[in-house]
DNA sequence: TATGAATGAGAATTCATTCAT
DNA sequence: TATGAATGAATTCTCATTCAT
């Protein structure tokens, strides 16, 4: 409909109105999709109530069932959001890094930086770790895809030397995630992921202890 | 009756009942703790119904009430439950092992199996992981404490010589905490903590090889 | 059964056991009846819970069952309870007073002191003005009984020449019931009826003044 | 639609729509604080079920949340409604009359016809009588209120000479407000207020010969 | 598109009453 | 008789969703 209008070329006024309201329409959408970002990072999605969301975000209850069709619905909206700023930051790094270690090491960091600042992105995780019959999130997928990235990026690292050759990648691309989640974990309950940064910035020696070869040469 | 029973001793009839009731009064509480751990620990503590905790525990819903006065603190009463249950798994664990990193080790392994396999200890998980006003739980404090040892005993491998001299006793404490924590988040997500012992298994030389000073050298 | 025990004349354990629970019946039934007065003088019947009633006299839930049938029974007992001993009052009075107006004043001032001493009159008060279909009280009859006797003491007053012979007695014993039940009312309402003597006193006058013939003579 | 509108005004569609709402929601408002009423007038706050208020005045039972935070909030509500309509009466009556107990006469007959004719202000007399943690009232605040007026009332009748010097003016003022106040509970019990009006006319000579110096000497 | 009001299906909680001992 | 535990029906409150404007 906004579209034919555009192609009549006239009534002016009517071009611009539908214009307006699109754009009103989509920062509505976005101050909804924050809003409910703020929300369901601090509570579980049973917990976070609608009305929440709305005086958040400013917007009408009722307003939200036009954008998204119901409380599911925008709680994938928030889950959809973050696993594409999480990938868009995951490539972003692998596409300057070089050595498998350090790519490794970067990831993590960036991430950190990432979850830290970013509510959506925040929310999204709070979001995966609670399945249930209402979202019925492929949440998983994310990890395995993770997980599978940093093997590879260990094996390179076996490569490459920066990782010692008695490692067992799969194990080690696992062990990697786990330390990551955990301090995910741990810093949301301190102090909701504020300083994430900073922890993993101090498990950062252990990890290459672990990973490393140096100890033995 | 009572006159019968009076003869054979003093109060035996009142005494026997006081004992039966309590007896069942017992068992009722201990189905109704493990009926809402069973719940608690599969749905988030706004998710999880009462009608479930009845229906799983096999306690009419009104009886709850008597037990235990609400939701929260039932809730309340798992959580208390679970910390009496680690805390007793840790000093037993304590009291036996004399090495440091090996006491150590051998806590992770046998906490992960008691997690594995008590789902009260499970359902305290995690609703300690989920605060908010119903709950305000002191759940932090268990963790800080679980740091406290775990330093501890790492400056007490570094001693034995069990521990590189290297290490910083309490990142490391921080770290292991870091592991403990995501290869339980990850495992619950996995399949319900079924597989803790074995990824906790999996993880354990890396862990190693972080903490101890190359043990080859 | 109890009585014939009594009359076997044998077992005096027995006997003296049966008395010693009658003894003992009796004193629950009364303990029942003060707090369960207690309860009902504060609050209204259906705020009232049961619980309250129990733990005011100290008897165990349960219990009441067996001496009243139930909630309702249990009101209606105070009911009743009160409606003698107001009756006893009142008749005490009326024996010893001879002037028409003296007596209706002595039987007000008697009334007063009844009320602001005993609980179970209280009690019976407030539930006699919640009439529903619980309690289904009878409640009106005292008041009308009530009135009759002042109407009589006020005719006896005019013949005396205690009341001014243009008093319609009808009329003026309606009044009266109204002054008194005001006081109560608002003696309930400051400080649980505490204060209806010294209010009925402070009333005394001007109940005089517009009875009495004085004025005009 | 819209833009058809907005060429014959300025937004007139919204504020149309901003003003049948709110004259929608004002009339649900007073059906709902009606139908309370009439079940407050009848039954205690604890015997009254929200149910029947819902019912009663035709609204969902989840409206009256939306309205009314709850069954305290709804009574509260009926309360101030009480005491604002009583004062408006009372002024009104006020403003008109003149002679100190022409005017105390005229305050009850008014407040009698009040009473005996509005719902919502026999529900607030009821609700004011039952104090309680959920009422939390300042329901004696218009009792010592009134009994104030009707001091200065008298003062004003004895300068006048409507009412006879000898009267104490505050015991008076206390004595015509226990009249009142009895004549509301007998009225309330006898047939739900409607016969207030008649009793209090019945009780004014015995009142007038209570105040004013005998009008024949 | 946006809004505020309305609705109804649950959810937790309460409490009189019953029951086993 | 007395007791504490158990039960279930009712009651209040909540909240996602829908609707009229």
């Amino acid at each position: 409909m906004v579209e034919q209008q555009k192609k009549v070329g006239v009534e002016p006024e009517a071009r611009r109105t539908a214009r307006v309201m699109q754009e009103r329409s989509v920062s509505t959408r976005t101050n909804l999709l924050e809003g409910a970002a703020r929300v369901f990072s601090r509570l579980t999605y049973a917990e976070a109530r609608l009305k929440d969301v709305a005086d958040e975000s400013g917007i009408s209850a009722g307003s939200m069932y036009f954008h998204f069709g119901n409380k599911a619905d925008l709680a994938r909206a928030i889950l959809q959001a973050q696993q594409e700023r999480m990938t868009a930051t995951l490539t972003e790094v692998l596409q300057q890094e070089t050595s498998g270690l350090t790519a490794l090491l970067a990831v993590s960091r960036q991430l950190g930086q990432l979850i830290s600042s970013d509510v959506v992105v925040q929310a999204g995780i709070k979001l995966g770790m609670q399945p249930g019959p209402d979202l019925e999130t492929d949440a998983k997928d994310p990890y395995f895809e993770w997980i599978k990235i940093a093997a590879s990026l260990i094996r390179q690292g076996i490569e490459d030397g920066s990782v010692a050759p008695t490692v067992d990648a799969d194990a080690a691309a696992e062990y990697v995630n786990v330390v990551l989640v955990g301090a995910q974990v741990l810093s949301e309950l301190e102090d909701s992921w504020a300083s994430l940064p900073q922890r993993l910035e101090r498990m950062k020696p252990l990890l290459i202890q672990a990973l490393s070869v140096d100890a033995t040469s």
